[in-house]
DNA sequence: ATTGGAAATATAAACGATTACATTTTGTCG
DNA sequence: CGACAAAATGTAATCGTTTATATTTCCAAT
């Protein structure tokens, strides 16, 4: 009956084997219902047919998409400029982690945050997906309370002050500003600049906070015009310095949240004949350990971004078999790399 | 019967109307063989119910699963440095080309070549998808082969040899070494370096014939030491240059494929002491804008990515939809962005 | 040998859509 | 008004799985 040609299904077995679909199917998922010596039998016509099981037959009756969905976030159309470029990494690194499985990473841009609840909300209500990865989170994030209400699977990178725990992965953003305030302020620095994030952003948050208690334990005034608030990309970078650098007191030292804002920091450093080391200094944090490339290399906090990607993806996985939130919660602390000695020369002039 | 809570399905709207599954089916879907007024019975009452369809029931019935594959070249674990930044771009750009269909975007990660063709092999075995995209496309390329055998719809970022005829996308690589050797040679260059990709990828192919076409007609003999092939991470584009500037006769001029090879060049300047525009120049082509932002910033080919990536996501879709491959065939020229004048100046010793 | 019950397998009904084919309705024309 | 074709709708099978339920097989204990 079989053209040969079609793709052998369950029934294709059924015939070889002379068994009913439902002895084959469960002989094919390794069930302890059937025996040994039958499920060795179906096993071996499977593979002689080469047998495949079709998802679509399995999605329409288990309603499992074996999708995992991640939502990118997006530039306005042509403000691209090296926005989100850790994205690539992250997608890879989550991908990796869903090898051998069969769940997919499918991709969902949104434009901004609303659209981003729009799209959760379609995902849930359609089942578009077993679970939800996204970043850039709130401390009050509308996505997660969507989530978490429909009590579907989610990660978030990135934390939230949500009262029922999630699954998250973060790295250390109170370390690293800890860390980076204590040795600026060791070596001397006073006034100290922050490029941050997006105020609405709990990572810009978090390190502001954590900021402005290490300023008040070395005694020294917050300054609100020594943070900036914004899309982190070269030109963000670049245009705060040249607007601090005018300041009657301007900033030694600029802490930037990524290596984008950086790179834009030196090239203000450049724009304004500042130099590195003498005038001021930058130090950055870094996924994708660029900055050992800068002219001139600058300190960074390094966490290669393939780990938190990884635990994404193994967290969304854990999400969906319905292991405990407070189980797939991670903060990573990266490592600093000190490739300048961030003290201030005497000035030669 | 129906609980209300449960998804509305084509049933529930043939309750409400008393239509049958054929004819709500057939109205969803526009179909002319159902009147007008029915037509608008069935939307009234989809529209009430919140009905939208599912698309696993589709995907079994029709055999379409609406995803589209991108094959993500990743770099093997740790490796990271800044390889494939450009990719976050490009699929954003895909997904968005995709809005307002059913499609999907579904990431495929692959380590290396073979690993891509086995990948390929298994969509097309077992129909994971509707469409295929992929990048690093070589001359003769197996991934290619085995899609036009198997008549399935894809698009390359990259041009091929192959004997048919397939979608692609490309930048004018020919026509950047063109623009940019002429350039060059113009401003007195004699020793121009060429920062490649791996020798096998087409775009490496092109840019080094036409180079070799530039020298020749400028009656400058090929020196094979000034040509890098190579992985274009800013580790590499450092290194080459502290390789060539070690030549008795060492370059005044780089030619970078990429951004990153780029930064990673202007960084083995500043460890052999040597100056930008003085002792030699780097030209980029850059798919990010980013260039703008080193120090010094670069001249460079600047397409943003978004456009090569809206083009392939609407490639994609005509190609599934039976358009003719001849017809889906894009090469895009960047501008020529001179941030410097890349005439060496006299030493000032 | 019979019985009981566990273990293994089979039957058949879903899941939600599409679609060949059958049937009914509608409208036109003699 | 009746006949007929065209238009609209209905019936039922189908895509490939899983799974509740039924049936058979097997084995041990009586």
């Amino acid at each position: 009956m079989n053209g040969g040609q079609a793709r052998p299904t369950i029934k294709t077995i059924c015939a070889m084997t002379g068994l009913s679909t439902a002895t084959v199917s469960k002989a094919l998922r390794q069930s302890p219902e059937v025996r040994p010596e039958t499920r060795a039998i179906v096993e071996e016509a499977a593979r002689k047919v080469g047998y495949s099981t079709n998802l679509h037959g399995v999605q329409l009756r288990t309603g499992k998409t074996y999708q995992v969905a991640i939502l990118m976030t997006t530039p306005t159309s042509d403000l691209v400029e090296w926005e989100g470029v850790e994205y690539a990494q992250l997608l890879s690194g989550i991908s990796h982690a869903m090898e051998g499985t069969r769940y997919r990473v499918a991709l969902y841009p949104v434009r901004d945050y609303d659209e981003a609840q729009d799209t959760v909300r379609r995902i849930i209500r359609n089942r578009l997906a077993d679970g939800v990865i996204f970043s850039g989170t709130r401390p009050d994030d509308g996505r997660v309370r969507l989530l978490q209400e429909a009590d579907f699977p989610f990660v978030t990178y990135g934390t939230t002050e949500a009262h029922a725990p999630h699954a998250f992965v973060d790295s250390d953003n109170d370390g690293i500003i800890r860390t980076a305030m204590r040795r600026l302020l060791d070596r001397g620095h006073r006034r100290i600049a922050l490029i941050n994030p997006g105020e609405h952003l709990s990572y810009g948050r978090t390190r502001l906070a954590t900021y402005r208690d290490m300023l008040q334990s070395a005694g020294i005034e917050y300054d609100p015009a020594l943070v900036a608030h914004g899309i982190l990309t070269p030109s963000f970078g670049r245009e705060q310095v040249m607007i601090m650098h005018a300041l009657k007191d301007p900033p030694t030292a600029y802490v930037c949240a990524n290596e984008a804002s950086a790179l834009g920091a030196l090239s203000g450093f450049a724009a304004c004949g500042l130099v590195h080391g003498r005038d001021a200094v930058i130090n950055a944090t870094d996924d994708l350990n660029v900055s050992a490339y800068f002219t001139p290399p600058l300190t960074t906090f390094y966490l290669p971004i393939t780990r938190p990607a990884e635990l994404l993806g193994r967290h969304i996985l854990g999400a969906i078999d319905g292991v405990a939130p407070e189980r797939l919660q991670t903060l990573l602390m990266p490592d600093l790399i000190e490739r300048s000695d961030d003290r201030l020369r005497a000035s030669a002039g």
